[in-house]
DNA sequence: GGGTCATATTGGATTCGATCCAAGTCAAGA
DNA sequence: TCTTGACTTGGATCGAATCCAATATGACCC
């Protein structure tokens, strides 16, 4: 992750203590954390920040491309650092657990000319739901 | 429409005048109303609806099969009708306008077994997005 | 038609996630 | 070290959705 806070940098990025503390929280495998949950772990590293630059800070890096925001339910978005290879997520309908996945083929491939009604399609999103096996 | 409010009574649903208001409002084509749209469109018919009555015969109608529930952006959910055709959403960036789409393939046979994690898998959501003609 | 009762409706309060704001703070270049 | 524009703060605010106790009413029975 450390490669994320230089590339940043080189970004013009300003380095504070509070977007080292949040990057290095999104620095794990697989976590898909609500904000108010890198709140938490942020602030246990370093009690004073705030709710607000959590939020600020997520949404930097989302824009900047470095962290995708997933929602899985009608609840809290969840942020997730594994921006740079292409997956979509299994949720459990019960207890919200999220994991990546990797289906095979290529659904933006599968969407015919004639099903996009003009649009430019760039993006597509494919969210998995069922339940976990620590669940059923 | 009417089958529905059929199936519905036959189910022992009440039915309300509140309640086929609003089964009016989503009987109409391709529409993906917010809960605040369908109330407004409700109360248009039956002034005195309420919004807490909106939610819940929404929340009623999508428990029971008939409507389904789609979140096309962190804002407001949209209330689908089409429920009995399985398709998908094209989602304008921009303006925010849904339209169904239908893909070629099935995306839930895509997920091989080595990819389910032990889950139950049930459902699969595609949402493409881009820009309409209209924004673009 | 009238009575009964379980179910539905109401609107105001409440929750929860997210955003906004003005005031104070601080990283980084000179 | 100084300066300055960008960053942080926490409290207010917003918007969607849910909750609640009081009231109203559809459906069934006679």
């Amino acid at each position: 992750m450390s490669d994320l806070l230089e590339r940043l940098r080189g970004r013009g990025w300003r380095l504070t203590a509070q977007r080292r503390v949040v990057a290095e929280v999104l620095d794990g495998d697989h976590v898909h954390l609500t904000a108010d949950e890198v709140h938490a772990r942020a602030a246990e590293r370093l009690p004073e920040i705030s709710r607000a630059t959590v939020y600020n800070t997520l949404g930097e890096l989302v824009s900047l491309g470095e962290v995708l925001e997933v929602s899985t339910d009608r609840r809290a978005m969840r942020y997730d650092p594994n921006a740079h290879h292409p997956h979509q997520h299994l949720v459990c309908a019960k207890c919200g657990t999220v994991r990546d996945v990797h289906p095979a083929g290529d659904p933006l491939a599968d969407l015919p000319d004639n099903e996009r009604f003009g649009f430019t399609v760039s993006d597509v999103e494919v969210t998995y739901r069922g339940i976990c096996p620590n669940c059923a």
